[in-house]
DNA sequence: GTCATGTGCAACCCTGGGGTTGCTCTAGTG
DNA sequence: CACTAGAGCAACCCCAGGGTTGCACATGAC
């Protein structure tokens, strides 16, 4: 089941990697709904540095634009990074049941019956 | 207390961003330890490739490696993955309660007492 | 001792993507 | 209507970092 979910882990995390996004979501958390001219003026780059951005955060599904009038308003998705922060936990989990197992052979008496 | 776990997070998540260093870091799952030359015959990339990637899992704590003899064998640290989850999980909460206040303060009576 | 295997270091190449500028187009405002 | 503020597009710059090759060094095997 968490097959497909990789691919999304996977955009969520590259999306994640990168500070100025990191910054654009925490604006968003704050502000609620903000255009990407108004979030580019609180960050030192270009609107258009922010538009990108805004696409990969998209892309991965943290964020959602909707038109208003001549302007876009972006918000922040908060269920996506809780998706993103269960699949790590799962991986981690699966992680150690197999290194668990692992260990166990390592322990396990000598004269395995094969 | 979360303010010194905002950059290993951040570590973690550029590290994890890179799809080779996953794929190494589930090799390492599967195998409890490995030495990089081992690690680099099951990539299509070079032994030295595999020391940079595993240089920075190390650096985001993912990873140790101890010497054995001439090799290095490097194993996976799950505790590290789940602790980056629970970052993440945390943040989503963050973000969730701010916006709830704002949509709050949105759908509050419009005579604000100023 | 010699040989083989594996690590460590350094220089180098080259693509991806973060950032910019410049322009056009659209939609509200007077 | 003319004017303005914001979005959208495209070309371009630049560098961090993923990848390579080549060689020197260390350690176990013979």
């Amino acid at each position: 089941m968490s097959r497909p979910a990789a691919a999304a882990l996977d955009s969520v995390l590259v999306a994640l990697a990168e500070p100025t996004r990191r910054q654009l979501l925490d604006l968003l958390a704050d502000r609620g709904e903000a255009s990407a001219s108004t979030l580019a003026q609180a960050l030192p780059v270009t609107r258009q540095a922010v538009v990108k951005h805004l696409t990969v955060l998209d892309g991965a599904g943290l964020v959602t634009g909707r038109r208003a009038g001549r302007e876009v308003l972006y918000r922040a998705r908060p269920e996506r990074l809780t998706e993103a922060a269960r699949g790590l936990a799962d991986l981690a989990t699966a992680w150690e049941s197999r290194l668990a197992v692992i260990k166990a052979l390592a322990e396990a008496p000598e004269g395995d019956p094969s």
